[in-house]
DNA sequence: AAACTTAATGTAATCGATTACATTAAAAAT
DNA sequence: ATTTTTAATGTAATCGATTACATTAAGTTT
């Protein structure tokens, strides 16, 4: 690798010439212009990101916490951020915590220490009041996931709203016993869609039936979607419709109806959350709520770069969701 | 942030002394230690990683290239070089090419201009002769996919052999017309477990017919796969059994199968390969080959940081697949 | 006791960029 | 014609670490 001296040898001027040239931020002339750019070209030079970022005190990269990637549900939202990203000149970074708060600490160290300028964090959960703390000092976006508290900046679809709409769907298509699977409710996302279910019910004049809700024990698990699911289906008095908080989950459900001979989309409705792409692969192909995934993404990184480069903040942001109609829910009429 | 220096001040020494404390490479008296501890921890000091790496001219990154993060099948991957890494004191940053060749030239660029020390490329073509100049040049092991000339690093299962040995499976279990699910054969990899499906065939007497071949023309997305298998399957002579060369394309192949009412299990057996986690997530569950996929990242990462620690150059590598036998497979004699 | 190590620390150069502060010549303003 | 601007460039300080080299005092060797 050349260095920026060895450019100015070659070109005839000094290493600060060189530096207006790739910076474009003092008049250089015509002649000198092409005598440096040759040289550059010439000797294939790149300038050092060390030397520049200790001077500058700039990092131009961002970090995004992600819970794992397992989950295909963070792929758009990840190309998203990294596509708005490289427009702007930022590098991105993806931080896998696996769901270990010492691993996410790891990450936080890097822009504590300056090796990232800020982050979008899809990994917030209920309690986290680290989260809390940091936003003040760094700037942070959260994504999908979120606190609604204080001047937080979070880009996400109204869970609460998207669940109510969807259980109000089943509710008109005259289902009377209609039954959740969530989760351990430690992400606010999973708690909203719950208070959304139980709206609806209340709004229906349907009060919430304790035995007709379940858990899935390991956050969004399959295995633990098809325990939740064998819960709900294996009772002698069991939902004729049941809304999911997600895709995977539905999944299981699907799965554990096929299993006890119940026709999915005739007997018995059964309702996700997310879109993810195999919600298509299987059939019956599932009625869902899509989440602008792409969209969130870049919608993160535009506030987010804003946020640094600006310094002003800016409150949450909601972005539209869809209820998608597919083969898994029918009204009760049909049997 | 506080810097070197102020340590110093606080400590009352020379920031050379600190320096020595930190890297721990020269003698320091019980009692500099102390203070120079105290200092550090309470300015709550970090080493600035620009300068320290301007200084030292390494950069203790690995970068990773994945085609994407769509396909869960790197999931576990990723996990085994992160933790191999970090357990080594290097940091890694996951490159999603996305397939495309442009973007993975910028990732490059990172490594060229000293951004990361080394890569674990699973991205290599067929046709891709780009990495073999690079890997000249520069440490790079390739995980999955590779190039076998030369002297190039990798890290894989022998796919050649494991699909030799479910098509022969097949064979034993009586099938006569078995088919094959493949895709456009720009990876390395697919074009092995092709060739070791005609292997078996033909140390089994068979010839291979051209009519029981069917290609997923967008590489391996579900759709394509489902076209695939419309074909195999469509016509009035059809094999008895599939061997697809992954699950995706596998359970496509399942879902057509479901769809003309041909039950997979009974009158059609169906092979996947990789093992991904939705190929135990729907009836029937899918026979198929597990690749180690955790061992070969962590294989893949002590290969590459040997490489650059000392210089040598490693061979390739070979992990032991497994066969797993489930549902979707059975003998011609059931039905 | 003189010569030689070694321990412990400091001084200052260095990595490769950016940029504040000169400097000069030409153009513009008075 | 003199002063003031501006264009174009150079010199040297700077960012925050590491480290070659220097220095001093104490311990070893002969």
């Amino acid at each position: 690798m050349s260095t920026i001296a060895e450019v100015a040898k070659e070109a005839g001027v000094s290493v600060a010439t060189v530096s207006r040239v790739i910076n474009g931020n003092a008049p250089i002339s015509e002649e000198t212009l092409e005598r440096v750019t040759a040289a550059i070209s010439k000797l294939n030079y790149q300038p050092n990101v060390w030397g520049r970022r200790l001077r500058k005190k700039e990092s131009k990269m961002i970090l995004i916490f992600v819970p794992n990637i397992r989950n295909p549900y963070y792929a758009s939202i990840v190309s998203g951020i990294e596509d708005t990203a490289k427009n702007r000149q930022y590098g991105t970074m993806l931080c896998i915590t696996n769901g270990d708060k010492s691993r996410e600490k790891e990450f936080v160290e890097l822009l504590r220490t300056g090796q990232a300028d800020g982050a979008i964090v899809m990994t917030v959960e209920k309690n986290d009041t680290e989260i809390l703390k940091l936003a003040g000092q760094l700037p942070i976006v959260q994504c999908c996931e979120y606190h609604r508290k204080k001047e937080m900046t979070y880009v996400s679809i109204d869970n609460f709203q998207a669940a109510r709409q969807v259980v109000r769907y089943l509710l008109d298509l005259g289902h009377e016993a209609i039954g959740f699977i969530g989760s351990t409710n430690k992400f606010i996302s999973s708690e909203e869609r719950q208070q959304g279910y139980e709206a609806a019910l209340k709004e229906g004049g349907r009060d919430v039936n304790s035995s007709f809700l379940a858990y899935a024990d390991e956050d969004y698990n399959f295995q633990s979607g098809v325990r939740a699911a064998k819960k709900l289906l294996g009772q002698e008095e069991r939902p004729t419709a049941i809304f999911c908080i997600s895709d995977v989950l539905a999944l299981a459900a699907v799965r554990v109806a096929g299993e006890m001979g119940i026709v999915v989309g005739k007997e018995l409705s059964i309702v996700g959350f997310d879109d993810v792409e195999y919600a298509t692969m299987f059939h019956p192909m599932l009625t869902t709520v899509s989440q602008p995934r792409y969209a969130m993404g870049k919608m993160s990184a535009e506030l987010l770069i804003r946020k640094m480069e600006t310094g002003e903040n800016f409150p949450g942001v909601y972005l539209e969701h869809q209820i998608i109609l597919r083969d898994s829910t029918a009204g009760r009429s049909r049997f």
